[in-house]
DNA sequence: TTGTAGGCGTTATCAG
DNA sequence: CTGATAACGCCTACAA
């Protein structure tokens, strides 16, 4: 038998109705009755019935999460601090597997009032449903009917090459997944293109990029012999992903290459993880933690306003350095 | 605006209990009048209010999952299957990735109707929760309380031995992550321990056990060396999970050390991940699927039940065959 | 400041 | 077979 605002009402002597607003904290109620009612209520254990509650007030208080590829690190982190984030809320996190299409219909089945997607497909389709939905990616015109928190790839990519760059090295490395499929994995692939222009360093051939074909750590692991199979070999190297590095650290490894004396290393994904790999990596990104704060602090402020922005976000990543990366000679020094 | 059962009761020109019994598709409302309101509802589109639904019946139709340590792939692999599992009946999940006590109190609040629990640790209280736990884990009397769902290590430990043994193999390794915290691991470990006495394969001082210390891909990487210094080196290696086993793939090629013709490799989890690995290896456990299944009816089953048999299941592993062990002569033999 | 009454959308129990 | 009607637990005007 669950204790509902009717036995505490008995209790306390009160109506029902009191003890809803002294359990709402409304200023209609008496500093006195509502301090005794709380703690009845308090006393008796109760807990408020959420179905009784989201049946008049419309609203579930759920935020479904849309994970479609549940397998990587980076994500699952990512998935972790999102649900702590809500947890500190009133709202409660529920998560689908399923395909992107189906996900969503569940959830409007479910009445959420608000869905996360982590975006891997480009072609979403800009259903009309019954709630605000966020994405998580690269923002484009290819979506625009849904408001975007990008981690800014490009300006993190930009910020790796830069600092190799004021670090000596003239000669950078990129070594990622290259996938059309995938725009923030093709995203970070452009930035560093446009990155090595903008410094000059481009070469014609581009086979200073590398595509692993793959975002496990096996796809990094395997690209560092294509890495050092070129003629020229990059001085520094930056890995897309956190798991493609930490494969490219054990490749580089086997081959007894130093990191950071003999290549230096910096990585894509700024996540704590990184700290804890054999070799702490220097990587640049949206820390993990701003990164859940900003999609949990937007789902819900798309949810709770009346007419919600509908506009995008890029986010602004930082450089957290961990000294996988030295300093190079330029041959442009005076000694 | 939704549409309820009573719009529809307008159009259809029948009382708003004739629609809830139809919906419902009561024997107690003729078959002319329930197709008519089944095809009104679905031209109007209505879509049940869950919350309604939940306040009369009581029901949350939710059940939660706890799972504290996000970042492992098979484990991902499982919740992925259960997730689907709990999509294809009437229930959907909830996942927490806080720690079990909060977690649990975070489900009492949101009424959930049953709980699976992914055993990390020893020490789980039984607290009276209103609702059925099922854990995912070692059953054993430390908590007895909670029925458990158990993937037999001790029995697919064994078949992996014997399987091995069968091949002419006399010289058994064991690369696992020996945990005191982990009743799963400690399980792997004594069940080989065991195993490798029945044949008479033991050695004095466990020199063929190998700890990992860790469950990721590196800690079974890193094994392989203090596998390789072992001055009597086995010809055959149990990995103790799928992350520990792909480590010690690559661990093995680095030394190029050719699985299987160099040395068979055995692994604990059956997931199909295990065919996609670099070497196809192969594998002892319950099918993830048949797991997910399992989970998933049991506890469904805890749930719909009145009085439920609190007891627990020790499932059957089966191994399946990928080509990553070899025949070897064992000394008997005649030529 | 407190209590009364109506309603949120469904299901279930009775009469008709 | 069908239709009122009363719950379910809570919120919120509106009355007192």
């Amino acid at each position: 038998m669950t204790v509902t605002i009717k036995d505490i009402a008995k209790v306390a002597g009160v109506s029902y109705s009191t003890v809803s607003k002294a359990l709402n904290d409304s200023p209609l109620v008496k500093e006195k009755t509502k301090t005794k009612v709380l703690a009845i209520a308090q006393e008796m254990g109760y807990e408020p019935n959420f179905a009784a509650q989201r049946l008049v007030s419309k609203k579930t208080k759920i935020i479904g999460l849309i994970w479609p590829t549940i397998e990587r690190v980076v994500l699952a982190v990512l998935v972790t601090k999102i649900s702590n984030e809500i947890n500190k809320t009133p709202y409660s996190m529920i998560l689908s597997v399923e395909p992107v299409d189906k996900s969503l219909e569940t959830f409007k089945k479910y009445q959420v009032d608000g869905v996360i997607l982590f975006e891997e497909d480009v072609g979403i389709q800009a259903r009309n449903y019954p709630f605000p939905v966020l994405v998580y990616g690269v923002s484009s015109k290819s979506h625009s009917s849904y408001p975007v928190i990008d981690p800014n790839h490009e300006q993190a990519i930009l910020q790796a090459v830069s600092y190799l760059y004021e670090l000596g090295h003239r000669n950078i490395a990129y070594i990622g997944y290259i996938s059309k499929a995938d725009p923030r994995q093709l995203k970070k692939y452009e930035a560093f293109r446009d990155a090595i222009k903008k410094f000059n360093l481009d070469v014609p051939d581009e086979s200073n990029i590398i595509n692993t074909g793959g975002l496990d750590w096996h796809a990094g692991y395997s690209a560092v012999h294509e890495f050092l199979a070129s003629p020229n070999r990059a001085t520094a190297i930056v890995g897309g992903s956190y798991d493609i590095s930490s494969g490219i650290i054990r490749g580089l490894k086997q081959h007894h290459i130093d990191i950071p004396k003999d290549i230096s290393l910096i990585s894509y994904d700024n996540i704590p993880q990184m700290a804890t790999l054999e070799i702490p990596l220097t990587s640049v990104g949206v820390p993990i933690e701003d990164l859940a704060k900003k999609i949990v602090d937007t789902i819900i402020k798309l949810v709770e306003d009346e007419n919600p922005v509908q506009h995008s976000t890029k986010l602004t990543p930082v450089l957290s350095e961990r000294n996988s990366c030295i300093k190079r000679n330029t041959g442009t020094d005076f000694n």
